[in-house]
DNA sequence: GCATTTCTTTGCGTATACATTACAGAATGC
DNA sequence: GCATTCTGTAATGTATACGCAAAGAAATGC
């Protein structure tokens, strides 16, 4: 199945995925320079498609190109999640709104409703990385009810880089109960519709969030991720 | 001037800029397809950095790359303006709030207060082309004091697609007098560090000016610009 | 021993040639 | 006359080659 998609997708997009993956992972490593000629070699093809993956990477602020020096995979500091976080709090809370707004059924809250559930007994069973899956479903999907379809793709590239944030604190943050009460709160102001109260409980939400991953990113000197 | 700019510029960066500058002024006409080939000839350089050129300003949104199809210039429908004018809201509210925070001084902010001023000298001679101008720098400098880069470069991006529309408006709209006392009352909230007050005007008068512009789009029918 | 300059090496920017593939139009079968 | 398949062509996707510019090494002058 994955053979088959390689032979359907051309070599610049198999380089896209590969890189990102490879990127998100941590194989290539946060503030590491890699030659084009070398990357060409690793994901055996030429450079013509790494150079073409690389540019459309650089646009998702993944890495930098740099005359003579490589591309440099790069580093996200604290200052940086800041940044990142602050957008995801007004987009996503805008994208609450406007799903509240929108007025959806009980099947089309079907997936948001099963991200929670999912959350929930993460938490019972204490399985973080399970947790982690099923939150980033619960804002992906609301950004989707959102009904922005570039609000989607803005917090989507944001989300790649909080994702690498997200595997070095796992484990260091208290378990993410309060989390799960927010997101309940939010859910349940959408179905009822009620857009100023979803938009101002996500916000809320998402400024602690903010609060405590860099608090904990502060605490720990956890500087280039 | 010019000239010692295209020497040390590169090729790629050359096109990037050219290309922008065609599709902005309308040279390059929404919706039409231009092979790879054919802009490389109009530019005077090979697909090469025609092709890295276009893959940036297809992740800026500008056009899209679709095989056998050429390059195509993508139109910015009425819908698409609501989604821009959405996220604008959002982040530039929040800039005008992180900026109202930030404390700063008379001379930190003159570019701002210049701006204003220009406005209003605009409306005055009814020079919608300078107004236009000035309400371009005004909103670009407030993403700057709000201190998110992040911010900056996505409004910079929703901005060139904005542009287009707003050439076509300019002469339908009203005389934006309303626009100017909005812009004035942010200033004082800034200058006077009252960050509530600075978030909800600016917030107020982005969802006006989304009002306006797209109900101009949709009463003209001008779906596609 | 240090600075400066030249030379070498290395990696990128770009052109170009080639492979691939999707589409159009013709041709053939029914 | 219509549908289907085949084939040619046009445009993209990819490889490769080459020139140039920058970083480092070596050599020379002081």
């Amino acid at each position: 199945m994955k053979d088959q998609d390689n032979k359907s997708l051309s070599n610049t997009q198999r380089a896209v995925r590969d890189l990102r993956r490879m990127i998100l992972s941590g194989e290539l490593a946060a503030g590491t320079d890699h030659l084009e000629s070398e990357l060409a070699e690793t994901l055996g093809m030429s450079r013509t498609p790494i150079r073409e993956a690389a540019l459309m990477l650089e646009s998702k602020g993944l890495l930098e190109m740099r005359p003579r020096k490589g591309v440099r995979i790069l580093p996200v500091s604290s200052n940086d999640m800041r940044e990142i976080y602050d957008i995801l709090t007004e987009l996503e809370s805008l994208a609450a709104q406007r799903a509240a707004e929108a007025g959806y059924s009980e099947d089309e809250l079907a997936v948001l409703a099963g991200s929670i559930a999912k959350m929930d007994q993460a938490i019972e069973t204490v399985d973080l990385e399970a947790w982690a899956e099923a939150d980033e479903l619960f804002h992906q999907e609301l950004v989707r009810l959102g009904g922005n379809k570039r609000v989607e793709a803005i917090v989507a590239m944001m989300s790649d880089q909080v994702r690498r944030a997200r595997a070095t604190t796992l484990f260091i943050r208290p378990l993410p109960v309060k989390s799960n009460e927010d997101h309940r709160v939010v859910f349940q102001a959408i179905r009822d519709g009620q857009p100023d109260v979803a938009r101002e409980r996500h916000h809320e939400h998402r400024l602690q969030a903010k609060a405590m991953l860099c608090g904990i990113l502060e605490k720990h000197r956890l500087n280039s991720l």
